[in-house]
DNA sequence: TAATGCTGCGCAAACGTTTGCACAATAAAG
DNA sequence: CTTTATTGTGCAAACGTTTGCGCAGCATTA
């Protein structure tokens, strides 16, 4: 029956006023008599009238929706970051455009073209794996649109982002090795690309220097976090000749592919630390005995955040070059397995 | 510099020619000149015009955005889903408005209410654990607005869904578990509300029948899902006269929460199956012997594939009381740890 | 009484695009 | 050399909403 919905027109013809007055009547501006008000809003409620946000976001230039870039949705760090993304951006009215890039860099590049020409009004982006170059994010920079990139930041100057604070977590997570009296310790990091991976790499320096030992590069290996370049670091490893009796790992799926192969080469000795604390790991065989929570839902929410924040912001230059790099304190959880 | 997207006003001015031929040229429409086109799409790529899109789903009363309500995107099943519908939606140039009810029925409830304000052409749901009343989904028929369900569907007639068929993969399962010699074997079931529940009891009660074996109803229970119902419910069974040699449990977490409890009683000796075929039950201590895949991205694909095609149907009354009833296929794997 | 201020409302433009209709110019047919 | 068809283009309306400006009616003040 009601097949279309209804307009400000229709309730203006039905009161014999004109749409402006309905228009301020429902907006409660104030050259708007009170008894007119309570007219339209009865009969606006009868008729269940609902703005058409189109319409509304055509006229003021915006869209109201913000772009959401990243890898793997079936990841869970990225699956609980898009949950506090979603949270804070309905909250604001905002709706979310989403798109994985597979970490593939080219699918990356062709989904920020896709962001373009829908005209969101602002972008979060977690760069994929496999992205080296980083000039199609100039596009956004040169239409004025705010772009957030979050945990996976590219090493690039002048960009807003939210990151964990790794070096430190790292730092505490060495620290909890030493104390357990480990002294060979091993680091699987990440691509040498992604800022993530210097910022464990130097948290890891700087425990071992605050403890009064040397620094071996040869114990930190990167690697391409699937299981095939986890295997081949963990060779590396093993053939080291000061051996690792603990070692670090970039994530929790590293650590699960270390140490399903320390396992498969009978080694059941070596400690185990991680990044990201993700709930599988307490059904695993072998669980890494500590992690470094990141805190996914509140990165992605305070990205949105930030964003929606720049793109309300009025357009002045001379903000322009203020940079918002926020760093969420990652935090070591021991887990009690012992 | 370029603050202001290019329009198609700026593109004629430039070319001393009207708006409609500028838009006819760039929609290649049959009434323009050759040279004409090439004029205008020249200075169209000169400019990087792109149509504003707000403004054409605005003129034609499309929103283009299609409404997704699932309880959980950290659970990988829905993950997995949403890759599925956002890959269809993106190639049919929609854009997906996401939200989660966390499996609160009252949440779901204003969720449904905010899709309608933002006028979504159509909706996506999988009801929540907690959803017992299905009215609000009614706004939306008599708004003409199609609504697609997947993977938990509502007990109610009339309606468009996509699932697993998971009466013949439980079938299949059931049939396994006989063949591998049980004879008594429980279920720990899901919520009765969702017709999923109902399907595999079905599955389970056939493939005994089939064998010449009694139904025995005290050997499935129902639970809430919760590793709290889930021990609650491996208690019912234990205590169970006949105590079973083998459970088929609702999903992974479930069979997961129900072996950690076995372990914790020392009994290694029960087999489980479990549903999903989540990636994490490769990892864990003991893993069921077998899952139902239940091809969460196709399911996905297929309810956004649906949508889409309700939407562009012409709004004629004769097929209206057509539903969409598809049903994907399950597969029972047989992990092969032994 | 005239000037001034306030209150409440309507008119019309604007946002960017599509599209039915009209119309001019040219070509083909009679 | 007219009529008719064809091709290419422009005009203007429409989508739903907001908002600057103008104006009428009335009350207050000088």
């Amino acid at each position: 029956m009601s097949d279309k919905p209804t307009t400000i027109k229709e309730l203006a013809k039905i009161l014999q006023i004109s749409v402006s007055t309905v228009s301020r009547a429902l907006n409660d501006h104030s050259s708007i008599g009170a008894a007119t008000k309570a007219k339209v809003r009865k009969l606006a409620d009868e008729l269940n009238y609902e703005p058409n946000q189109r319409a509304i976001q055509f006229l003021n230039g915006k869209s109201f929706v913000i772009g959401v870039i990243l890898p793997e949705l079936s990841e869970s760090f990225f699956s609980a970051a898009i949950t506090g993304i979603e949270d804070l951006a309905y909250k604001k009215n905002y709706t979310v455009l989403l798109a994985q890039s597979h970490d593939d860099a080219e699918r990356e590049k062709l989904l920020v073209e896709k962001m373009k020409t829908q005209r969101v009004d602002g972008l979060l982006v977690s760069v994929s794996k496999t992205t080296s170059t980083y000039e199609h994010f100039e596009v956004f920079r040169k239409l004025n649109i705010p772009v957030v990139f979050f945990d996976r930041i590219p090493p690039v100057k002048d960009i807003h982002y939210v990151a964990s604070n790794l070096e430190t977590g790292t730092y505490e997570a060495v620290n909890f090795l030493l104390k357990k009296g480990h002294r060979a310790i091993g680091m699987i990091n990440g691509p040498t690309t992604l800022v993530a991976s210097n910022e464990r790499k130097e948290g890891y320096i700087r425990a071992l220097t605050a403890n009064r030992l040397k620094f071996d590069p040869s114990l930190v290996t990167s690697c391409d976090l699937s299981e095939q370049g986890t295997i081949h670091a963990m060779d590396t490893m093993l053939n080291h000749k000061r051996k690792p009796t603990a070692i670090v790992t970039f994530n929790d799926y590293v650590a699960l592919f270390a140490m399903k192969y320390a396992a498969s080469l009978q080694l059941h000795d070596l400690d185990f630390v991680s990044y990201a604390n993700l709930p599988i790991i307490h059904y695993t065989n072998y669980s890494p005995i500590a992690s470094v929570e990141q805190f996914p839902y509140k990165q992605g929410k305070k990205a949105a955040e930030i964003l929606i924040d720049l793109i309300n912001r009025p357009n002045n230059d001379t903000v322009e070059h203020a940079y918002f790099n926020i760093v969420i304190a990652s935090q070591l959880v021991i887990n009690k397995t012992d």
